[in-house]
DNA sequence: GGAGTCTTTGCATTCGTATGCAGTTTGGCG
DNA sequence: CGCCAAACTGCATACGAATGCAAAGACTCC
């Protein structure tokens, strides 16, 4: 068992002292091509890794970002976790995961600050003021990730939400709909909030009300049930606009499947992310897309401007939506 | 910025010695009652956290895992991640997420060891005999999910992926499919090797013999290139056994969208992992079920007689499956 | 009242690495 | 050859918390 190999070992059988050791691994030190060598080898031959903890340790850089998820069934999260990861680990970053639970996020946040993560990236949940003051408070930097909390001290990347809701509403009304629905995901979510109001003003802009709403929770089967329901009213609609994709198929298995309704002969529907599936022919969905790779881009820029740069301020960075035309909503005749 | 405050400093205030503030925060440790709350008092006034990094170097435990994924755009890694996670978290470790990509494994695996974590879960990839030594040598259990080397020192946990392969060609005769084709994943993953060996046996057991076969690579578009590839041939298959759910959602699309092919009456498909997509109702996909509860279970007590009770020698599970019959097989008469 | 037990406390040390400082060597240049 | 700068090296200390040890206090029990 040589599981702790420690500088000072390797120090001693390369005949050096430990801060050379320690000079060797730290890109920039001054140390002797040949006394590096030495220990390269004494290093090699013990199997000697340096201990990132202690490194840290005296450091006061973990080199570690708190990344606090949830909800990975919408595929949108999981893509962005894997290419985010991916992001950070090409910048010598890693990533420590949190699960969050809706009851214990401040409790989870809490943890994971002891563990003295640089940073904090939020894909889910909001940060409660208690939490993003005391992240503010030990100066570590947090992003909302696909989310935003207006007034609070937190930085941002969004997309354009409200111009995604404002577009599906133009470009529904365009194709002749006259009779909306909207099914929401959680009420207290930015990106609900914002999609809902783009939506909405797309509506008042023509003097159309919106006829149905529902709250889908941004779970599969709730999306399915207000489907039902909008479709059992007198005055079914003719186009449906769900917050988020993962949503929206629940909606079209229930149209389809469900209740033998065509689509989009008989109701149009419109997603939100543009997941890979919507791309997937069972589907085909019509949807907004959300820049994923520049949200990352302009997270991990935003982390490192703060991080490394030490760049203050906070930002709230902002990414423009685009509708992909597939084929469950009625194109306009333009 | 009162980022760092140190247990000296609490200390200080509660007018006690640092052992006192440990030992506060350390349970099953001995503190008067009336000093824990003088020390409780100093810390929630300077806003004291217990510093993760420091506790690990000294007590040589980061409660730290860490977990190597990759593929999360298979929906079956996201589920074990958010679930492995949260099972993780209940008992006071986390997960440091690496995304390994094709040619770095080892590099990264070397970093995370230089982490200090507790053990380690290698969800994607396989693990090269030459980091299992490591692993063993610097006394780190290794979890295997979802894969297995044989002959090498790790511990593993899968499904049993043979009696699946064969339950699907039992399946698939019993119904009076003459022309079987298959669809494989990577041709060195582990469960590939053993889904297919499955499966063939099966077909020996009738003396049939497979008369497609092709690798997808666990890709979209390469089930998708597959499909098309076995369509055009003289003699089409008329069942395709898929080697997991993702590419079996890509053959359904290029059978019914792209090539106007009648599913199950034409062509029957069957795939593997049953993913919540799997009965979503566009697809509602006949596939073989691996209990991923019951693994993750397997897995984090597996991981903890490691790292608690310093059980020492590996350990393979293997959890049954089970077929779940949807609408893209045709269904034996019997 | 005294001896023994148990609890509580502080001191000092430890974990493994980084780094300021001072000392040594080397090399260049006049 | 001599001098100064630059490169290299080792010593000692620091990071923040945990813990063995011994001392001191609090109690019990006879």
């Amino acid at each position: 068992m040589k599981s702790k190999v420690t500088s000072a070992q390797v120090a001693k059988r390369a005949d050096v002292s430990q801060s050379a050791v320690s000079r060797t691994f730290t890109p920039g030190a001054s140390v002797a091509p040949g006394t590096r060598q030495r220990v390269m080898d004494a290093a090699r031959e013990l199997g000697y890794r340096p201990n990132a903890i202690a490194r840290s340790l005296i450091s006061g850089r973990s080199r570690m970002i708190g990344l606090i998820a949830a909800y990975l069934d919408n595929q949108f999260y999981p893509i962005v976790l894997e290419r985010l990861a991916k992001a950070l680990q090409a910048r010598g970053y890693h990533t420590l995961l949190f699960i969050s639970e809706p009851g214990d996020q401040d409790d989870e946040l809490e943890k994971l600050l002891a563990y003295q993560v640089d940073a904090v990236v939020m894909a889910s949940a909001t940060l409660s003021s208690a939490l993003a003051k005391e992240c503010l408070d030990a100066a570590i930097p947090v992003v909302l990730f696909n989310r935003d909390v207006p007034n609070s001290p937190a930085n941002s990347v969004t997309s354009d939400n409200f111009a995604g809701g404002r577009c599906v509403a133009d470009y529904l009304i365009a194709a002749g709909h006259k009779h909306l629905a909207y099914i929401a995901g959680a009420e207290d979510s930015s990106t609900n909030r914002d999609r809902e109001a783009g939506f909405q003003a797309g509506l008042d802009a023509v003097g159309l009300p919106l006829m149905h709403r529902a709250v889908g929770g941004y779970t599969h089967e709730g999306a399915s049930e207000a489907t039902r329901q909008f479709m059992a009213a007198k005055q079914p609609p003719d186009a449906i606009f769900v917050a988020n994709d993962h949503m929206a198929f629940a909606v079209l298995d229930t149209l389809r499947q469900g209740l033998g309704v065509k689509v989009p002969e008989e109701v149009s529907v419109i997603g939100f992310d543009d997941v890979p599936q919507a791309a997937w022919r069972a589907y085909g969905l019509t949807t907004v897309a959300q820049p994923t790779d520049a949200m990352i881009e302009a997270t991990v820029s935003l982390l490192f401007d703060q991080l490394e740069v030490g760049h203050a301020e906070t930002t709230r960075r902002c990414l423009p939506v685009s509708l992909i035309e597939r084929d469950t909503a009625r194109k306009p005749s333009s």
